[in-house]
DNA sequence: TCTGGGGTCCTAGGACCC
DNA sequence: TCTGGGGTCCTAGGACCC
């Protein structure tokens, strides 16, 4: 048997809201909502302090029913980058304790501290004495749940807002636990939780002692790990390396108004591209995939996906994309939101063994010298792939080059015949 | 007067290969 | 005489979370 672990689960209280209190002392104590402009039907809270939530202020709730609901509501426009600079700090301050940290999102992060004793304190005391840290360096209140795993860790943390803490031990999950409403379940949402009602499945209880074979049919792997949680039992480790591998970079914007006019529609396709890409070389890393996302005025949303021939981080491949998949797939009716998100991402450079960057980057130029023949061959015929081959004053690949508005090194090997052999032996294949 | 924007994970079907 | 079964890749959608 292996020793318990200690794992805190560190959870800011209504994060934006109280970041924005900590710069404006003015706001303190007030009734605060952070949301969108409300002109352009962004209006909905994304965060309320707690005095608004006295109120009835409660997230994601739209901005003209939070303020019918609190008369003299504070609205604040939120302000990303302030919040970042803060979780920044936050999470400063917990990697001093230990590196043993796994941020989950902005403001809620994981720590295992099974080792770690501070000043000859420990568990309980650690958490008060990391609570008081965040609160007296950066005016920010908290929550901490201490427990022997990640799931009941994140389920204390939730127990006793603000600034509380709260241990829950696993011989304590049936009092604490089971009589909560099976949608009170970290992972169990709305429509998992009607689907359990009519299963006869109400509570933590009733999922804790229901047939794990018969949960797992119903739910797949969902279901099997309900049936642990609702036991108490959660083997993830804290993981401080999964912020590193993130799966996809993506933008999205609700329009100011629906429209189904094409170039309203392609310029913000256009903006969002740039956006991604920015992120993408922000985060030195290239999309082997394009994802497109159109919100219809009537909420039906549709998402159109296409793998790329090579990997990609700048604005116009990522929006060439975009553009080709709203062309195949839009249906021709208003639309209300519309995304762009690369997927499939790759690291460029360093992070990769040098052997294996070095086939890496033969890989692509030999895939885009496949796609760049087959694009002449589409364009112009056969006979244009031999060599210097006259399409008016201009060679196929100058014509390609042109349309393509960027020459590359790699498109004067191709002209140079230097590479084009081993394409040709590919071919083969 | 409805319901943002950033994500992750899982499932399922079809294509394709052996 | 008629049609297996496993594995992988790709795509779309849905549930969930903050």
């Amino acid at each position: 048997m292996t020793k318990s672990r200690i794992i805190f689960h560190v959870d800011m209280n209504s994060f934006y809201a109280s970041v924005e209190a900590a710069y404006d002392p003015s706001l303190r104590g007030k009734p605060l909502a952070i949301a969108g402009n409300a002109k352009e039907r962004r209006g909905i809270v994304v965060t309320a302090s707690y005095e608004a939530r006295a109120k009835g202020v409660k997230p994601p709730m739209p901005l003209w029913e939070a303020e019918k609901a609190c008369p003299g509501l504070l609205v604040r426009p939120p302000d990303f980058d302030r919040y970042r600079t803060m979780s920044r700090k936050m999470f400063e301050i917990l990697y001093s304790y230990t590196p043993l940290v796994e941020p989950v999102s902005i403001d809620e992060g994981y720590m295992d501290v099974t080792n770690v004793h501070f000043e000859g304190t420990h568990g309980l005391e650690l958490a008060k004495i990391i609570q008081d840290h965040i609160y007296h360096d950066l005016h920010l209140p908290s929550s901490i749940g201490v427990a022997p795993n990640k799931f009941l860790a994140k389920m204390a943390s939730d127990m006793k807002k603000p600034m509380g803490i709260t241990v829950l031990r696993k011989r304590e999950v049936p009092d604490i636990l089971w009589p909560l409403r099976a949608v009170e379940m970290h992972g169990v949402g709305e429509k998992t939780a009607d689907k359990l009602s009519r299963l006869g499945l109400f509570t933590i209880e009733d999922l804790a002692k229901a047939d794990p074979f018969f949960l797992t049919e119903k739910f797949g792997v969902a279901g099997k790990r309900m049936h642990e949680k609702a036991n108490g039992i959660d083997f993830r480790p804290v993981d401080p390396e999964s912020i590193h591998d993130f799966k996809s970079i993506g933008n999205s914007t609700t329009l100011p108004k629906d429209t189904a006019n094409r170039q309203d529609i392609t310029r913000i396709l256009r903006n969002l591209s740039d956006s991604v890409s920015r992120r993408l070389k922000k985060k030195d890393v290239y999309a082997g995939n394009i994802q497109l996302t159109i919100r219809y005025h009537d909420r039906k949303t549709i998402t159109r996906s296409k793998k790329l021939s090579y990997p990609v981080d700048g604005t116009d491949d990522i929006y060439d994309q975009a553009k080709q998949l709203f062309h195949d797939y839009w249906n021709g009716r208003s639309v209300r939101l519309l995304g762009v998100t690369g997927m499939d991402l790759v690291e460029k450079g360093h992070a990769v063994k040098p052997l294996d960057l070095f086939n890496y980057e033969e890989d692509v130029k030999k895939e885009r010298l496949q796609s760049m023949i087959g694009e002449i061959r589409g364009k112009f015929g056969e006979h244009a792939l031999l060599r210097g081959t006259q399409i008016g004053d201009e060679t196929a690949s100058d014509q390609l080059r042109d349309q393509k508005g960027r020459g590359t090194s790699l498109e004067k090997d191709f002209l140079r015949g230097t590479i084009g052999k081993d394409v040709e032996d590919d071919d083969e294949e």
